[in-house]
DNA sequence: TATGAATGAGACTTCATTCAT
DNA sequence: AATGAATGAAGTCTCATTCAT
């Protein structure tokens, strides 16, 4: 009787199949770009069918970034948990977790990337919960790293948080496109956008003349 | 210069007046939500009047890129130019001159910062001459440092570029949105993301006790 | 007798139920802003259900018309038969019974009163046959008034007709509207409205200085 | 320059082009049933130009009721201020108006027959106006009447209004929809609803044999 | 050049109706 | 018989763009 509960009878749920065509609509198209009737044909429903799930086309965008905003965050916690570095090391497998997602979903990677920056002018009073609680969680790593003397205390933790951000999602947008015509060793610019967020781009006395090698320059742990 | 601030009736440029009217709108509304005719009722002429120095709604938008992206490029230049410093130094004074643009013009700062990203999937065909020659004074900068050894050599030109723009722009972002509500210390976010973007944000032995952490908890290398 | 009352779950009928669940939001929203959805969420079935009963949202309104008016008509046969007066007197019964009926079932007043004169423009090939019926009882009472000397016969019969019909119609939905939120005296009204259109609303003569009781007004008085 | 004052450039005010469509398409086909598009077209004006004058479809409606009631107010005033008579032959001057107005204009009457009955329930809030305006003139005259003897000051005013327009109302509809098929002698129904309504339909003693002539029906006669 | 009323293509959304279960 | 998720036709309304003045 119910079918509602579990819902499996078509596919992986309609509601979800909604979401992934959105993605890939609005990732190829823009949001503003995007018609209602493309992402029902991608989704492989009628137009109405959308409405069934979703009030407007503005709360499909919503909840596409909730829905994998949540996702990215659930990933995130977990390969968080599972490592025992410092803060440093923790933020470096953050940066490879979104290189990692964004290379294995490219769309989302361009999703995020472009219509986060929207959300600002968008829809001013939505207050994206998960954008928030996702720079929470970083923040709080960049804490306990400054009080542990990991990372510089001289420096504003929110500043370092919109950086690590900025640079992220900047590099991530670039590889993104960039990737779509010629391919990029992704896996390299993690290492290398880890390395110049933690320890800097300015050479050091220690680095001797020619540079050291990118291990090298991880916090020396000898 | 900016004339806008007399604006004559049959002020300075009417052109220029269309332009400064629609990087108002665009900031506050966003270029899909802004209306031609809001924006030339704020420019104060009539709607047809904007067909006459714009192909359409989008060409204002990537003229306004041009035109804005050129008066940035000729400041950049300037101050470059000024600068006898080491490439270190002239990256420091990019993220000076950006925050400063910002502060004197947080339209601008929020137009750049949003409707910059779009331009990759809004208008895939068009090439951003001018934010390309951004990055690449940008990164003549960052080639030119790691050839005289003072940024490491190791990381490439190009993600490090990205990297220092992906930062400026999201924590200008930050910055303008935030001191819409609250005052915030502009120019002391500049120096801290300047110190974190060439020196990293991991702490390093020779930063000693001036550090405000706790000297013990520094991370241990012995 | 109206048995939705009771209304069991598995109610007296089920195309009952429906219509009179539809009679409720018709009467609140109009027919054309009464959805099928919201008739069946009112009536306890699914939105399918009501096809089995109706051909579609517009058979619902015809055959509750139907249904109302034919209750509406067998109440007035059994009050016509049971009345042994003159035909003013049973005009005078039937005033009296239309507004017995708005005051017990005010949604029912609305519903006529609204939706009756749509049908002239809405289903213009739908020839409302329950109301011509009644029309046609109406304009019989008043044929024989004239006949026997109690009705002008100067007048023609449909005009008298429609004008009774006009005027209780009118009146009932200012009460209706109005009992919404006041209390009113819907009988002494029925009264009243009765004296008009038996005795006009001109004074007479006879009237004197303290004008004539309702009852005093019935005619004949030779 | 400003051709907005007269704007007499395209026929006769493109407003009142769109007004006189809907006139027309309202009564044709009713207000929902009626598409915005049809009203264009009828205009002779494109879509979208409708609602350079006009908010959105209700408030063409509503605009509509106010200009055509505005017109039977001036109307009605102008017939009764040149109207020397007792209020009862105002009442029948009112009466022969509408008649009038409806035999001329068969739209304006079927429109304002079927639409109005609708504002109740369409617009609960919109209180219409012109509407109260003309309950309120022909009120005025009833309790002058009653002031002065000439009415039966034992019927409330209200009701004796209401009885009116409803009459009137009635009648009306049904000349007009029937005039659309048979001619029918209008003129002569104004008459004996006026009869009906000022004098009743009840026989009276001075009747005689062969009742009264209208005129003969005339009150005062104390 | 400038105007701004007018245009009309096209988007979002609703909701009566269907049909597989 | 009953359900209610799904459908998709169709309507309202927006707004970039045009063009007669």
């Amino acid at each position: 009787m119910q079918v509602n509960a579990l819902a499996r009878d078509k596919g992986p749920d309609k509601r979800q199949r909604i979401l992934d065509a959105a993605l890939k609509v609005f990732a190829s198209r823009g949001f503003y770009n995007a018609k209602v009737s493309e992402i029902a044909k991608t989704a492989g429903v009628a137009d109405g069918t959308i409405y069934l799930y979703f009030a407007n086309k503005d709360d499909v965008l919503i909840q596409l970034f909730e829905d994998r905003m949540e996702y990215i965050i659930s990933r995130l916690t977990q390969d968080l948990s599972r490592s025992t570095g410092t803060p440093l090391d923790r933020i470096r497998s953050l940066i490879h977790l979104h290189v990692d997602l964004a290379t294995h979903d490219p769309d989302l990677a361009e999703f995020i990337t472009v219509e986060l920056r929207q959300s600002g002018t968008f829809i001013r009073e939505y207050e994206n919960p998960q954008f928030i609680e996702y720079l929470r969680i970083l923040r709080d790593i960049v804490v306990e790293g400054q009080r542990d003397g990991y990372i510089r205390a001289n420096l504003d933790s929110r500043l370092i948080v919109r950086a690590i951000f900025g640079a992220i999602d900047e590099v991530l947008l670039t590889l993104t496109l960039a990737s779509r015509s010629r391919s990029v060793d992704i896996r390299l610019s993690a290492d290398q956008l880890a390395d110049l967020l933690l320890d800097g781009m300015a050479t050091r006395p220690e680095d001797g003349v020619s540079q050291a090698t990118p291990s090298a320059n991880q916090a020396p742990r000898s």
